[in-house]
DNA sequence: CTCCGGTGTG
DNA sequence: CACACCGGAG
């Protein structure tokens, strides 16, 4: 590749102007924060983690160790509505077994539960200013697209952003590069017009051949639920499958139609879900939780929106 | 109803 | 390497 310290700089000018230098994650070096943040965005978008869990969630935990000595229903509670609970348990993990911090190489990063190949480049980069080049969904398809890599293996793409990476500042190269791709290298219509690399783009044209190609075959499944209110206090029950292990959840029970109370719809993955809800008059395994406390219960957005069908 | 996104497991 | 795992925004 030719003009790659051209292309580093146009790269860092197109990042000073337009990056999003305000998200908090960027303005603190407290490794633990950083490390926070990247687990959160791992398939979230950044609104959501910015503006809701990220703030509350540091307000309630405000050190690794504070975490670790926490009880997993509290941690899991804070991140209740978050989705991709596996998260939490393994950050709660990972906050435990961490004395005081987080190690500071790569391959000890990798080693913890929840930390893979992108996050903990992520760290290094971001949290260290270590000298190593990250490749998240975003970046990769600006890679791909800019040096036109049809069908090539992740590691690969490694290669290119290890080729590509400024060793001058590598911290704000690949925060450019993210960045560029999540604001104008979109997976639909990107802006090419406002590319900073556009010049030298050998995708541009069939910009749509570098996007992932998902199938899509839903499965439709129906749920029922019991619901059973007493003193102001709900009935929920530990949760059954691996999904929402250590949370709890409404009683499944057998539906009974004159005790129907209402129905919506939900959907996560491939899964389309019809939950019915039912009055029930018995649980056992019974966990009673105060509904002005549920927001400090472990329970999904499933069972939130259970919940709000049925009450107030 | 479609889109978007890392890690762990088998 | 395929698949499970979430939820809100568009």
């Amino acid at each position: 590749m030719k003009n790659i310290t051209l292309v580093q700089k146009e790269l860092l000018t197109w990042y000073n102007k337009h990056g999003r230098h305000e998200l908090p994650w960027r303005k603190t070096d407290d490794i633990y924060h950083i490390y926070l943040s990247e687990i959160m965005l791992q398939q979230t978008q950044v609104n959501r983690v910015r503006d809701e869990y990220y703030p509350q969630f540091l307000a309630k935990f405000p050190t690794l160790a504070s975490l670790a000595e926490t009880p997993l229903d509290d941690v899991l509670a804070a991140w209740s509505g978050l989705g991709y609970y596996s998260r939490a348990r393994n950050l709660h993990k990972t906050a435990q077994l961490s004395q005081k911090s987080l190690p500071k190489t790569f391959k000890e990063l990798l080693a913890l539960p929840g930390i893979g190949q992108y996050t903990a480049s992520a760290i290094c980069s971001f949290g260290y200013e270590q000298n190593v080049p990250v490749v998240d969904t975003n970046i990769a398809r600006v890679l791909k697209r800019y040096f036109a890599l049809l069908h090539v293996k992740d590691k690969t793409v490694w290669e290119y952003a290890q080729k590509l990476l400024n060793h001058k500042e590598p911290r704000n190269h690949n925060l450019a590069l993210m960045d560029l791709g999540s604001m104008v290298c979109l997976p639909k219509n990107p802006k090419c017009a406002e590319c900073p690399l556009q010049a030298n783009c050998q995708g541009k044209e069939e910009a749509e051949l570098y996007t992932q190609k998902k199938k899509k075959e839903y499965e439709s499944l129906e749920l029922f639920y019991g619901i059973l209110v007493q003193d102001d206090k709900i009935a929920l029950t530990p949760a059954r499958g691996n999904m929402y292990k250590n949370m709890l959840e409404l009683p499944s029970v057998e539906p009974i139609e004159e005790d129907y109370l209402g129905s919506f719809k939900h959907a996560y993955t491939k899964y389309r879900l019809h939950v019915k809800l039912y009055k029930i008059y018995t649980c056992t395994e019974v966990v009673w939780v105060s509904i002005d406390e549920l927001h400090k219960a472990p329970v999904s957005s499933l069972t939130k929106k259970a919940l709000s069908t049925v009450l107030y």
